[in-house]
DNA sequence: ACAGATTGTGGGAAAAAGTGGGTAATTGTG
DNA sequence: CACAATTACCCACTTTTTCCCACAATCTGT
């Protein structure tokens, strides 16, 4: 699974160097062979090694079309899902429709989120991060229940 | 189980000697391949043995991507969770980001917590054992109830 | 107290990764 | 079919990371 944070840079060009520890282990389960697309829940991208990308695809398909946020969320992370493949210094491309979507510049951030990673323009992630360290840092506050019993 | 308290020193390059009493432990149960990442309870680090970090992402991996605190708990844990390894003299590097979040300078601390460790900056921990004391000294306080019952 | 072993600390150098841009190939469009 | 725009590939340079070595401090047993 991947884990872990990392600083990243767009070029002018719109590419992005994945983080090497990551490289060896895509060309393995992935040939190389990406998707990314639009996080519908945030300002981000998503980007799946392509066996990844097929379940989530499986998944999707199985979302009602009656309901309208399903039918949304269909809509948007298939319509914008774009292949790509990592170049020979490990690089992918960001398509502009992608970039603009999640605002990001030349200061990026790539997460590692388990079966996944996330792309995130630097200063939203630090936003969404000190919003975060201060709903959970606020001692008011309800946990909701699964976390109360989460043991770190 | 660790145990027990040490200060330790982080040299210029954000490297970190993990006390020698812990090292030939750390070498048998995770062959020196460690994982850290943010405590998002304060703001200090957490440090696990590779296996015992499995078991907090496989508890993350369940928590629902529906409730907002937990789906932002699992992104920052998992989002910040560095692996690093023991080199040939028992230290590890804490990478950049996490020793801002940390606020850690040259004097450190670090904590042994059971299945991990904790790091903290030295006078984050002073301070934070200061206001503790107080508190616990302060028998007005209402403590919850596990800790009614709980027999030292 | 002393000598040897272990641990802590710092830093230099080689290797790897990240970055940027020029040029050729491909694609899409008029 | 020709042109423009986009994308892929290649090369060169910079920065970061990793590996290794050397020395200082501390501990241990005699």
């Amino acid at each position: 699974m991947f884990r872990g944070f990392s600083s990243v840079s767009l070029d002018s060009k719109g590419r992005l160097a994945i983080p090497s520890r990551f490289r060896e282990r895509l060309m393995e389960i992935a040939g190389g062979c990406l998707v990314q697309t639009l996080n519908p829940r945030d300002r981000s991208l998503l980007l799946y090694p392509l066996p990844e990308w097929d379940l989530i695809e499986e998944k999707l398909a199985e979302l009602s079309d009656f309901d309208r946020q399903s039918r949304r969320t269909k809509q948007m992370m298939r319509g914008y899902a774009t292949d790509c493949q990592l170049d020979t210094h490990g690089r992918i491309l960001v398509p502009a429709e992608l970039r603009d979507y999640a605002q990001l510049d030349k200061q990026a951030v790539i997460l590692g989120q388990g079966n996944k990673f996330e792309i995130w323009n630097r200063g939203s992630w630090e936003e969404q991060r000190d919003q975060w360290l201060n709903m959970v840092g606020d001692e008011e506050g309800t946990p909701a229940d699964a976390l109360q019993s989460l043991s770190l």
